[in-house]
RNA sequence: GCCAACGUGGCUCAGGGGUAGAGCAGCUGAUUCGUAAUCAGCAGGUCGUGGGUUCAAUUCCCACCGUUGGCUCCA
């Protein structure tokens, strides 16, 4: 039998001989590296006997099915510890995920922190025990039969769900035999660095009317060293968390009597967002669109209509009380419907279109109270949102402007190699969440996956995720837990200008219903400064800084001076204080890098006299002394440069 | 909403059944200083809130509120 390499080499090998016998034959190292193999495509475990020509591949760590591969055993190494130590525990699911694995577990009473520690060593031990890992395929009856016995309710669900003719696999190590399609490496010794980290609920198939199970997060690694290295990766990331760094840093706060998802932006914090909103508005502007400002909040005939009270009333605010006859309103979730109200207002040729109707949009959704977090997840948010009225022949055009926009938006924000593009597309089996119409789905969905495509934008398909009225294009951000959030969005809705009757007429004369472009430019100012406290650890872009340069004087006799200068920075835009307190200038400096200040100038007897600032300057240091006049020169033009492309 | 952990002065944390401590920040005074913390003094907390157990609770128990991570949801 030939077996072909894929260094494209081929190599004799005998018929029935296993993945790992035939890696062998190739070099040490590889064998002692390998986790699982490639055979003619398909992921498969080592210990597969191979029975005709075909093409061999061998995973290692280095590959990602062969890290996924030690992942998953690790986590069934997981679920044997719990076994032994919690008998009474049913088993759900455990796959490997992006930097780990996990295990859902049917438990009387959830996993504290010590019985994870319990469960790491007795992890330690299967690992140490070594035990090999065998598969075994059963009919879908026998195999029913085996778990039934065994109480794994959860796992003769699964079995009952799995398609006609699929394999029915197990893998069995020591006393521990789980359904599994695998693959997993060969023994348990293989997995040998893991870590649990936490313990969560989880539903079962992850829907909130099943019964919550227990979940353990852990992680594994081939190398130790590459596991206490991820380890101390994300503590460092969580140093960048921005809901520590943003209140150590003063950009916001909160308070238990204002109440949760209710953040506080506290100056340097406002400045941020009232800066990005002059820049989006103008650029907006710029760009035809025309500014709206509506009330935020509306009697619930307006969401009726809208179809929000039906698909999102559990996320809205309500005011008043119907059965005591009051009039019933609600703070609005959403701009869409007062501005088609705008729209409505006039009456529409196919001449005025599109009619491009932005707005700085402060809005409000009852999140679950669990679900709240710093600035990305709150209760009232203010969206750079718009509404963009098009003839269906326009669609195509304006959706790829308002591309542009957003990545204009992510260049000068710095964040365009941050994202990724997630294509958000409706569930049909859910109609209670979305507008049942599989013809409009299939033609706005259709649409959007061609602009997508004819851009050459490199996305992914997500079903389910599709706002209720239409399919989404959503630019997604992962915060430093690796959890990831929508941060802008460009959605096309089929469904709600049939709702509000909103029409244009024709070149025939005809009543037209047009295609709505729901869009966010730089998404939620909220949202939009946690992400970059994030990426910037606090060291905002230059343009963006609520305080851009700080006048630092030695001795009480500069602090005129660097008045005089203060005066002047501000005169022509730039953000600048003097620190005037009686302290060393080591103290000021430390202070200032604390803060993360762009530049501090450093003014004394001899800069008073040379017309020159001692310039600091972040990232770089301190710059010694330069003419007074040319450091302003540069850092306007420094500004400019950062937002002009 | 559900699961877990946590809640001590503005911030970071120590302590622990006998009614609280440090550093930083703040204030006052002195110092006028050359690139990551000048010195001294002062002030600041009914230990998240409310119940319960106890002679006694900040410490133990319960509930609520809040914070953090996860689930569902989502900009």
């Amino acid at each position: 039998m030939k077996v072909t390499l894929k260094d494209g080499s081929v190599i004799e090998a005998n018929a029935g001989a296993t993945v790992l016998e035939i890696a062998g034959n190739l070099s040490q190292a590889l064998k002692k590296d390998a986790l699982a193999a490639k055979v003619d495509g398909k992921v498969v475990s080592l210990d597969e006997a191979i029975e005709k020509d075909c093409t061999l591949e061998i995973l290692t760590f280095e590959d990602e099915e062969g890290k996924h591969a030690l992942r998953h055993t690790a986590s069934h190494v997981l679920a044997q510890a719990v076994k032994r130590l919690f008998p009474s525990a049913k088993l759900a699911i455990g796959p490997a995920i992006e930097n780990g694995f996990y295990y859902d577990f049917d438990i009387e009473t959830p996993f504290t922190a010590e019985d994870l520690k319990t469960l790491e060593k007795e992890m330690a031990k299967i690992i140490q025990e070594n035990l090999p890992v065998t598969r075994t395929e059963l009919s879908r009856a026998d195999a029913k039969k085996l778990m039934a016995e065994k109480g794994e309710d959860y796992k003769v669900q699964l079995i009952e769900e799995l398609p006609e003719g699929e394999t029915i696999s197990f893998y069995t190590q020591g006393d521990f035999t789980d359904l599994c399609a695998g693959p997993h490496v060969s023994s348990t010794g293989r997995v040998k660095n893991i870590k649990l980290l936490r313990s969560a609920g989880a539903y079962w198939k992850g829907n909130e009317k099943n019964k919550m199970l227990q979940r353990i997060y852990g992680t594994a690694f081939y190398k130790k060293d590459a596991l206490l290295e991820y380890l101390e990766n994300l503590r460092e990331a969580e140093k960048r968390d921005h809901n520590k760094l943003g209140r150590e840093l003063k950009y916001f706060t909160t308070a238990p009597e204002v109440g949760q998802g209710l953040p506080l932006l506290m100056p340097k914090g406002a400045k941020v967002i009232q800066i990005m909103q002059r820049f989006v508005e103008d650029e907006e502007e710029a760009r035809g669109y025309q500014f709206t400002k509506t009330p935020l909040m509306a009697k619930s005939d307006l969401y009726k209509i809208s179809g929000h009270w039906d698909h999102y009333q559990d996320g809205m605010f309500i005011l008043g009380d119907e059965e005591k006859g009051e009039e019933v309103m609600a703070l609005r979730p959403m701009t869409c419907p007062f501005q088609y109200m705008i729209y409505k207002a006039t009456h529409h040729s196919y001449r005025d279109l599109p009619v491009r109707l932005s707005e700085t949009s402060t809005l409000f959704r009852n999140e679950a109270s669990g679900e709240m977090h710093g600035l990305i997840r709150v209760r009232q948010f203010t969206l750079s949102d718009a509404h963009i009225i098009a003839v269906p022949d326009q669609v195509e055009d304006e959706f790829k402007g308002v591309l542009d926009l957003i990545v204009y938006m992510m260049k000068a924000t710095g964040i365009e190699n941050d994202v990724t593009y997630r294509f958000s597309k409706w569930d049909p089996a859910n109609t209670e969440k979305y507008i049942n119409d599989p013809e409009g789905w299939a033609f706005s969905e259709n649409l959007m996956k061609k602009i997508l495509d004819d851009i050459g934008l490199d996305y992914y398909e997500a079903k389910g995720e599709a706002a209720f009225y239409g399919p989404k294009l959503d630019v997604q951000f992962k915060n430093v837990f690796g959890k990831e959030d929508t941060l802008f969005t460009i959605q096309i809705d089929f469904g709600l200008a049939e709702r509000f009757d909103m029409y244009y007429v024709d070149a025939n004369g005809d009543k037209q219903r047009p295609f709505i472009i729901h869009r966010a430019s730089l998404g939620c100012y909220e949202r939009t400064l946690a992400v970059l406290i994030e990426k910037y650890a606090g060291a905002m872009p230059l343009w963006l800084a609520p305080e851009q340069v700080r006048f630092l004087p030695i001795t009480d006799r500069a602090i005129e001076t660097c008045k005089k200068w203060e005066t002047i920075f501000k005169k022509v835009g730039v953000r600048a204080t003097v620190d005037t307190r009686s302290e060393k200038i080591g103290y000021k400096i430390r202070d200032g890098r604390t803060e993360r200040l762009p530049y501090m100038l450093v003014v004394g007897d001899k800069e008073i006299e040379d017309g020159n600032f001692a310039v600091w300057k972040r990232g770089e240091g301190d710059l010694g002394p330069k003419d007074a006049e040319g450091v302003l020169k540069d850092i306007l033009q420094e500004i400019e440069d950062l937002t002009i492309f």
